[in-house]
DNA sequence: GAATCATGTATCTGTTAATGATACATAACT
DNA sequence: AGTTATGTATCATTAACAGATACATGATTC
Protein backbone atom coordinates (compact mmCIF):
# COMPACT_ATOMS: atom_id res chain seq x y z
CA UNK A 1 0.00 0.00 0.00
CA UNK A 2 1.02 3.38 -0.60
CA UNK A 3 2.07 5.81 2.45
CA UNK A 4 -0.77 7.87 3.24
CA UNK A 5 0.88 11.58 3.22
CA UNK A 6 -2.25 13.80 3.06
CA UNK A 7 -2.43 14.36 7.36
CA UNK A 8 1.25 15.06 7.18
CA UNK A 9 0.49 17.51 4.42
CA UNK A 10 -2.01 19.56 5.69
CA UNK A 11 -0.73 20.05 8.82
CA UNK A 12 2.10 21.45 6.86
CA UNK A 13 0.56 23.66 4.94
CA UNK A 14 -1.79 25.09 7.63
CA UNK A 15 1.17 26.30 9.56
CA UNK A 16 2.62 27.77 6.64
CA UNK A 17 -0.58 29.27 6.19
CA UNK A 18 -0.74 31.08 9.62
CA UNK A 19 2.88 32.59 9.21
CA UNK A 20 1.12 35.26 6.45
CA UNK A 21 -1.64 37.17 6.57
CA UNK A 22 -2.51 36.51 2.96
CA UNK A 23 -4.17 33.90 1.30
CA UNK A 24 -1.83 31.57 -0.48
CA UNK A 25 -3.04 30.25 -4.05
CA UNK A 26 -2.79 26.16 -4.15
CA UNK A 27 -0.31 26.99 -6.42
CA UNK A 28 2.46 28.23 -3.86
CA UNK A 29 1.35 25.78 -1.70
CA UNK A 30 1.73 22.70 -3.79
CA UNK A 31 4.91 23.61 -4.35
CA UNK A 32 5.89 23.82 -0.90
CA UNK A 33 4.34 20.30 0.00
CA UNK A 34 6.53 19.14 -3.54
CA UNK A 35 3.03 18.01 -5.22
CA UNK A 36 0.79 19.66 -7.77
CA UNK A 37 -2.63 22.05 -7.00
CA UNK A 38 -5.13 19.33 -7.82
CA UNK A 39 -3.83 17.04 -5.13
CA UNK A 40 -3.66 20.05 -2.78
CA UNK A 41 -7.07 21.61 -3.79
CA UNK A 42 -8.86 18.10 -3.14
CA UNK A 43 -7.21 17.56 0.02
CA UNK A 44 -8.16 21.07 1.46
CA UNK A 45 -11.69 20.81 -0.24
CA UNK A 46 -12.18 18.38 2.73
CA UNK A 47 -10.58 20.99 5.84
CA UNK A 48 -12.89 23.80 3.93
CA UNK A 49 -15.81 21.84 4.61
CA UNK A 50 -15.17 21.21 8.16
CA UNK A 51 -14.40 25.34 8.54
CA UNK A 52 -10.89 25.41 9.14
CA UNK A 53 -9.77 27.02 5.62
CA UNK A 54 -11.17 29.18 3.47
CA UNK A 55 -10.87 29.98 -0.20
CA UNK A 56 -10.81 32.54 -2.86
CA UNK A 57 -11.05 33.09 -6.77
CA UNK A 58 -9.53 34.99 -8.82
CA UNK A 59 -7.05 38.22 -7.85
CA UNK A 60 -5.94 37.66 -4.89
CA UNK A 61 -7.97 34.87 -4.15
CA UNK A 62 -6.11 31.61 -2.42
CA UNK A 63 -6.45 30.14 1.10
CA UNK A 64 -6.74 31.03 3.96
CA UNK A 65 -6.97 29.98 7.63
CA UNK A 66 -10.98 30.65 9.29
CA UNK A 67 -9.55 29.72 12.63
CA UNK A 68 -6.27 29.83 14.60
CA UNK A 69 -3.64 27.67 14.88
CA UNK A 70 -4.20 27.06 18.66
CA UNK A 71 -8.12 26.48 17.61
CA UNK A 72 -6.90 23.43 16.03
CA UNK A 73 -5.50 19.93 16.55
CA UNK A 74 -4.44 17.23 15.03
CA UNK A 75 -7.45 15.41 15.79
CA UNK A 76 -9.97 17.80 13.93
CA UNK A 77 -7.43 17.66 10.71
CA UNK A 78 -7.40 13.67 11.26
CA UNK A 79 -11.17 14.23 11.62
CA UNK A 80 -12.01 16.69 8.43
CA UNK A 81 -9.68 14.57 6.55
CA UNK A 82 -12.88 11.92 7.20
CA UNK A 83 -10.42 9.97 9.54
CA UNK A 84 -8.18 8.32 6.83
CA UNK A 85 -7.68 4.28 7.89
CA UNK A 86 -4.22 4.45 10.52
CA UNK A 87 -3.37 0.76 10.07
CA UNK A 88 -1.58 -1.31 6.99
CA UNK A 89 -2.16 -4.42 8.69
CA UNK A 90 -5.95 -6.05 8.58
CA UNK A 91 -7.77 -9.12 8.07
CA UNK A 92 -8.83 -11.14 5.06
CA UNK A 93 -12.44 -11.82 6.21
CA UNK A 94 -14.95 -9.34 8.15
CA UNK A 95 -16.91 -11.79 9.26
CA UNK A 96 -15.56 -15.65 8.92
CA UNK A 97 -17.06 -18.09 9.36
CA UNK A 98 -14.20 -20.30 10.96
CA UNK A 99 -14.14 -19.68 14.52
CA UNK A 100 -10.19 -19.70 14.79
CA UNK A 101 -10.51 -16.95 12.73
CA UNK A 102 -12.55 -15.14 14.42
CA UNK A 103 -10.38 -15.41 17.19
CA UNK A 104 -7.26 -14.34 15.61
CA UNK A 105 -9.65 -11.20 14.05
CA UNK A 106 -10.99 -10.30 17.75
CA UNK A 107 -7.18 -10.35 19.04
CA UNK A 108 -5.76 -7.95 16.09
CA UNK A 109 -9.01 -6.19 16.50
CA UNK A 110 -8.42 -5.60 19.62
CA UNK A 111 -4.95 -4.31 19.90
CA UNK A 112 -6.04 -1.80 17.03
CA UNK A 113 -8.77 -0.36 18.52
CA UNK A 114 -6.73 0.55 21.34
CA UNK A 115 -3.47 1.72 19.49
CA UNK A 116 -6.71 3.66 17.48
CA UNK A 117 -8.13 5.50 21.04
CA UNK A 118 -4.01 6.33 21.14
CA UNK A 119 -3.72 8.13 18.38
CA UNK A 120 -7.06 9.48 19.00
CA UNK A 121 -6.23 10.93 22.76
CA UNK A 122 -2.77 12.26 21.64
CA UNK A 123 -3.58 14.24 18.34
CA UNK A 124 -6.49 15.45 20.04
CA UNK A 125 -3.70 16.86 22.71
CA UNK A 126 -1.69 18.41 20.36
CA UNK A 127 -2.75 22.11 18.93
CA UNK A 128 -1.03 22.99 15.18
CA UNK A 129 0.58 26.27 17.25
CA UNK A 130 3.04 23.94 18.56
CA UNK A 131 4.27 22.12 15.69
CA UNK A 132 5.20 26.56 14.71
CA UNK A 133 8.91 26.67 14.79
CA UNK A 134 10.41 30.02 16.80
CA UNK A 135 11.37 31.57 14.01
CA UNK A 136 8.74 32.09 11.18
CA UNK A 137 9.73 29.85 8.18
CA UNK A 138 9.25 31.03 4.36
CA UNK A 139 6.85 29.24 1.99
CA UNK A 140 9.84 28.08 -0.33
CA UNK A 141 9.10 25.76 -3.26
CA UNK A 142 9.94 22.54 -2.12
CA UNK A 143 10.20 22.54 2.10
CA UNK A 144 11.35 18.90 1.49
CA UNK A 145 14.39 16.96 0.36
CA UNK A 146 13.36 13.98 -2.19
CA UNK B 1 -2.05 -0.06 -0.93
CA UNK B 2 -3.94 -3.32 0.35
CA UNK B 3 -4.16 -4.74 3.55
CA UNK B 4 -1.19 -7.19 4.52
CA UNK B 5 -3.19 -10.09 5.97
CA UNK B 6 -0.07 -11.96 6.42
CA UNK B 7 0.27 -12.11 10.05
CA UNK B 8 -3.43 -12.99 10.43
CA UNK B 9 -3.06 -15.40 8.04
CA UNK B 10 0.03 -16.87 9.83
CA UNK B 11 -1.74 -16.43 13.31
CA UNK B 12 -5.04 -18.78 11.57
CA UNK B 13 -2.97 -21.49 9.85
CA UNK B 14 -0.43 -21.66 13.08
CA UNK B 15 -3.55 -23.04 15.32
CA UNK B 16 -5.25 -25.17 12.58
CA UNK B 17 -2.17 -27.17 12.52
CA UNK B 18 -2.18 -27.41 16.00
CA UNK B 19 -5.28 -29.43 16.33
CA UNK B 20 -3.82 -32.03 14.42
CA UNK B 21 -0.81 -34.43 14.51
CA UNK B 22 0.45 -35.18 11.19
CA UNK B 23 1.70 -32.62 8.44
CA UNK B 24 -0.87 -30.20 6.36
CA UNK B 25 0.01 -29.47 3.01
CA UNK B 26 0.35 -26.04 1.48
CA UNK B 27 -2.53 -27.34 -0.73
CA UNK B 28 -5.19 -27.96 2.44
CA UNK B 29 -3.96 -24.73 4.51
CA UNK B 30 -4.02 -22.73 1.45
CA UNK B 31 -7.65 -23.81 0.99
CA UNK B 32 -8.49 -22.62 4.26
CA UNK B 33 -7.40 -19.05 3.98
CA UNK B 34 -8.28 -18.84 0.32
CA UNK B 35 -5.69 -18.41 -1.11
CA UNK B 36 -3.11 -20.51 -3.38
CA UNK B 37 -0.57 -22.62 -2.30
CA UNK B 38 2.21 -20.95 -3.65
CA UNK B 39 1.31 -17.81 -1.53
CA UNK B 40 1.09 -19.65 1.70
CA UNK B 41 4.54 -21.31 1.04
CA UNK B 42 5.76 -17.67 0.44
CA UNK B 43 4.82 -16.81 4.11
CA UNK B 44 5.27 -19.67 5.63
CA UNK B 45 8.88 -19.83 4.58
CA UNK B 46 9.68 -16.63 7.25
CA UNK B 47 8.04 -18.79 9.87
CA UNK B 48 10.36 -21.83 8.85
CA UNK B 49 13.03 -19.71 8.86
CA UNK B 50 12.38 -18.28 12.41
CA UNK B 51 11.90 -22.18 13.74
CA UNK B 52 8.42 -22.25 14.27
CA UNK B 53 7.77 -24.72 11.26
CA UNK B 54 9.20 -27.13 9.76
CA UNK B 55 8.41 -28.43 6.08
CA UNK B 56 8.82 -32.03 4.31
CA UNK B 57 8.66 -32.70 0.73
CA UNK B 58 6.75 -35.72 -0.81
CA UNK B 59 4.75 -38.36 0.54
CA UNK B 60 3.44 -37.48 3.69
CA UNK B 61 5.29 -33.93 3.58
CA UNK B 62 3.86 -30.83 4.08
CA UNK B 63 3.77 -27.89 7.06
CA UNK B 64 4.08 -29.06 11.06
CA UNK B 65 4.54 -26.76 14.22
CA UNK B 66 8.18 -27.16 15.75
CA UNK B 67 7.27 -25.78 19.10
CA UNK B 68 3.71 -25.54 20.92
CA UNK B 69 1.52 -22.56 20.86
CA UNK B 70 1.62 -21.79 24.71
CA UNK B 71 5.30 -20.95 23.60
CA UNK B 72 4.59 -18.42 20.44
CA UNK B 73 3.40 -14.97 20.82
CA UNK B 74 1.91 -12.90 18.19
CA UNK B 75 5.10 -10.66 18.90
CA UNK B 76 7.11 -13.84 18.04
CA UNK B 77 5.09 -14.17 14.51
CA UNK B 78 4.92 -10.96 13.80
CA UNK B 79 8.50 -10.60 14.17
CA UNK B 80 8.91 -13.76 11.97
CA UNK B 81 7.61 -12.15 9.08
CA UNK B 82 10.07 -9.39 9.75
CA UNK B 83 7.70 -6.91 11.10
CA UNK B 84 5.62 -5.81 8.36
CA UNK B 85 4.41 -2.10 8.26
CA UNK B 86 1.92 -1.14 11.10
CA UNK B 87 0.73 1.94 10.18
CA UNK B 88 -0.95 3.06 6.66
CA UNK B 89 -0.12 7.05 6.82
CA UNK B 90 3.48 8.39 6.87
CA UNK B 91 5.24 11.57 5.97
CA UNK B 92 6.22 13.18 2.74
CA UNK B 93 10.24 13.32 3.45
CA UNK B 94 12.25 11.38 5.92
CA UNK B 95 14.47 14.51 6.03
CA UNK B 96 12.69 17.50 4.86
CA UNK B 97 14.40 20.83 5.21
CA UNK B 98 11.47 22.81 6.27
CA UNK B 99 11.04 23.90 9.86
CA UNK B 100 7.67 22.78 10.13
CA UNK B 101 7.93 19.85 8.04
CA UNK B 102 10.39 18.45 10.55
CA UNK B 103 7.85 19.31 13.39
CA UNK B 104 5.33 17.67 11.90
CA UNK B 105 7.16 14.71 11.42
CA UNK B 106 8.04 14.32 14.78
CA UNK B 107 4.54 14.52 15.57
CA UNK B 108 3.35 12.18 14.20
CA UNK B 109 6.62 10.17 14.87
CA UNK B 110 6.30 10.02 18.09
CA UNK B 111 2.62 8.90 18.22
CA UNK B 112 3.39 6.36 16.10
CA UNK B 113 6.19 4.98 18.23
CA UNK B 114 3.77 4.83 21.03
CA UNK B 115 1.11 3.04 19.44
CA UNK B 116 4.00 0.68 17.84
CA UNK B 117 5.00 0.00 21.39
CA UNK B 118 1.43 -0.85 22.60
CA UNK B 119 1.00 -3.15 19.55
CA UNK B 120 4.50 -4.55 20.46
CA UNK B 121 3.64 -5.18 24.12
CA UNK B 122 0.25 -6.43 23.35
CA UNK B 123 1.55 -8.96 20.91
CA UNK B 124 3.92 -10.19 23.42
CA UNK B 125 1.31 -10.89 25.99
CA UNK B 126 -0.94 -12.95 23.49
CA UNK B 127 0.14 -16.46 23.45
CA UNK B 128 -1.25 -18.77 20.19
CA UNK B 129 -2.86 -21.08 22.35
CA UNK B 130 -5.42 -18.43 23.58
CA UNK B 131 -6.59 -17.94 20.36
CA UNK B 132 -7.70 -22.10 19.94
CA UNK B 133 -11.35 -22.03 20.08
CA UNK B 134 -12.71 -24.71 23.07
CA UNK B 135 -13.82 -27.07 20.81
CA UNK B 136 -11.36 -27.94 17.74
CA UNK B 137 -11.95 -26.57 14.76
CA UNK B 138 -11.78 -28.78 11.30
CA UNK B 139 -9.13 -27.41 8.57
CA UNK B 140 -11.82 -26.69 6.08
CA UNK B 141 -11.66 -25.64 2.68
CA UNK B 142 -12.71 -21.82 3.11
CA UNK B 143 -12.79 -20.62 6.77
CA UNK B 144 -14.05 -17.75 5.57
CA UNK B 145 -16.86 -15.93 3.75
CA UNK B 146 -15.88 -12.78 1.59
C1' DG C 1 -17.40 43.85 -20.17
C1' DA C 2 -13.14 41.61 -21.51
C1' DA C 3 -9.03 39.71 -19.87
C1' DT C 4 -6.85 37.48 -16.22
C1' DC C 5 -6.41 34.83 -12.21
C1' DA C 6 -7.59 31.19 -9.04
C1' DT C 7 -10.56 27.73 -7.43
C1' DG C 8 -13.75 23.42 -8.22
C1' DT C 9 -13.88 19.22 -10.07
C1' DA C 10 -13.96 15.41 -13.38
C1' DT C 11 -11.12 12.08 -15.54
C1' DC C 12 -7.21 9.62 -16.58
C1' DT C 13 -2.70 7.79 -15.68
C1' DG C 14 1.20 6.46 -12.45
C1' DT C 15 2.91 4.26 -8.31
C1' DT C 16 3.52 0.93 -4.72
C1' DA C 17 3.17 -3.18 -2.03
C1' DA C 18 0.62 -6.98 -1.27
C1' DT C 19 -1.82 -10.77 -3.41
C1' DG C 20 -2.83 -14.22 -6.98
C1' DA C 21 -1.37 -17.43 -10.57
C1' DT C 22 1.62 -20.36 -13.16
C1' DA C 23 5.53 -22.99 -14.06
C1' DC C 24 9.07 -25.90 -13.08
C1' DA C 25 13.21 -27.60 -10.59
C1' DT C 26 14.22 -30.37 -6.50
C1' DA C 27 13.73 -33.66 -2.98
C1' DA C 28 11.23 -37.49 -0.53
C1' DC C 29 8.47 -41.26 -0.36
C1' DT C 30 6.21 -45.74 -2.42
C1' DA D 1 10.32 -44.82 -11.97
C1' DG D 2 6.47 -42.44 -10.74
C1' DT D 3 4.11 -39.60 -7.62
C1' DT D 4 3.78 -36.09 -4.17
C1' DA D 5 5.06 -31.91 -2.05
C1' DT D 6 7.97 -28.08 -1.29
C1' DG D 7 11.09 -24.06 -3.06
C1' DT D 8 11.15 -20.36 -5.77
C1' DA D 9 11.18 -17.44 -9.86
C1' DT D 10 8.31 -14.77 -12.76
C1' DC D 11 4.44 -12.29 -14.21
C1' DA D 12 -0.33 -10.48 -13.65
C1' DT D 13 -3.84 -8.38 -10.61
C1' DT D 14 -5.58 -5.32 -7.19
C1' DA D 15 -6.58 -1.31 -4.12
C1' DA D 16 -5.70 3.19 -2.60
C1' DC D 17 -3.30 7.17 -2.91
C1' DA D 18 -0.73 10.50 -5.80
C1' DG D 19 0.02 13.03 -9.99
C1' DA D 20 -1.46 15.30 -14.27
C1' DT D 21 -4.47 17.57 -17.37
C1' DA D 22 -8.40 19.94 -18.80
C1' DC D 23 -11.87 23.02 -18.44
C1' DA D 24 -15.97 25.26 -16.33
C1' DT D 25 -16.99 28.80 -12.86
C1' DG D 26 -16.52 32.81 -10.34
C1' DA D 27 -13.80 37.08 -8.65
C1' DT D 28 -10.94 40.90 -9.62
C1' DT D 29 -8.76 44.40 -12.47
C1' DC D 30 -8.46 47.36 -16.26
Amino acid sequence: MNKDTRLSDMLHVLVHMAQVDHPLTSEVLARSMGTNPAVLRRTMADLREAGYVQSGKGHGGGWRLACPLNRITLLAVYEALNRPRLFAIGYRSDHPECLIERNVNAALADTMAQAEALFIARFGQVTLDQLAPEQPVPVTPHCRTR
